[in-house]
DNA sequence: AATACGCGCAACTGCTACTGTTACAAAATA
DNA sequence: TATTTTGTAACAGTAGCAGTTGCGCGTATT
């Protein structure tokens, strides 16, 4: 993968958070269990602690833990967390020089503005209970 | 831009075709009005031919026209033609070792799908005719 | 036939973004 | 105090893409 490993490491992880909400996992543990390195781990799960799906705490008994009922934590609030946006959009700092850009960029960006709400729209349907898994496997659960 | 750049190039250039779909435009003079190079005017381009968007020849009288009426190209046209797609897709060859990998790549690539086709339905209600601009400048038309 | 013109294609060079890795400081606990 | 775990910076390796150069091929002009 390319775009998509952030985010698949981060709705991997969460997805077997979700099972075992109580239960505090380190970046070590993680990442050996996602075929990765813990320093990835903590970059990645550090952006959804400052959206404030995650807690983390340092020392002994630290780590990662979900800061809210994995009911309320959608799809859709990690793809935001991530930055991860369809069309690049912000800021469009470039200089239409003909029409045919003008026109050409309102169209575009209206299409792409549009499907960005549908994909996020889908995304909030599901929660991260959803993609927990059945078996019992993985992390130590 | 970064993804888009062959998108913008193709539908910049288009749009200028559908003003005057019978002049021929060489790949040199395309590139000079997009800033860019004509080697990258021909690959980008030659995407569209394959398509059957565009054909080019040789020569002296050579270079570049639409294959068709210009109504009757689209912007999911030159989004296909280009192999652009929202969600890395096709061969997903991925061991799925664990049973939130498997739940995860259900519910996602589900979604993916669907706002794929969202995407292209949006994108077939416009044709390049559109995006033609409305004044006089450019490429010597 | 010879020449000029434009595309087709392959190979190479930066540039950028991202993952992976190492190293070390800071915080918390035994 | 010593150990554990996160936080963060710095760097290497990789992959994709735009840009560039060079050369061959087809086509029109002369």
């Amino acid at each position: 993968m390319k775009r998509n490993s952030r985010l698949s490491l981060a709705l991997h992880t969460l997805g077997h958070m979700a099972r075992d909400p109580e239960q505090t996992r380190k970046s070590a543990d993680i990442a050996a269990h996602a075929g990765t390195n813990p320093v990835v781990v903590r970059r990645v799960l550090g952006s959804l602690r400052e959206a404030g799906l995650l807690v983390s705490e340092s020392g002994h008994a630290g780590g990662w833990r979900l800061a809210r009922a994995p009911q309320q934590i959608t799809l859709a609030d990690v793809y935001l967390a991530l930055d991860e946006r369809l069309v690049a959009p912000q800021a469009d700092t470039e200089e239409h020089n003909c029409s045919v850009e003008h026109a050409l960029h309102a169209r575009v960006s209206k299409v792409m503005a549009e499907v960005e709400q549908t994909l996020l729209a889908k995304l909030s349907e599901t929660n991260i209970l959803a993609i927990r898994g059945s078996a019992d496997e993985g992390m130590g659960e």
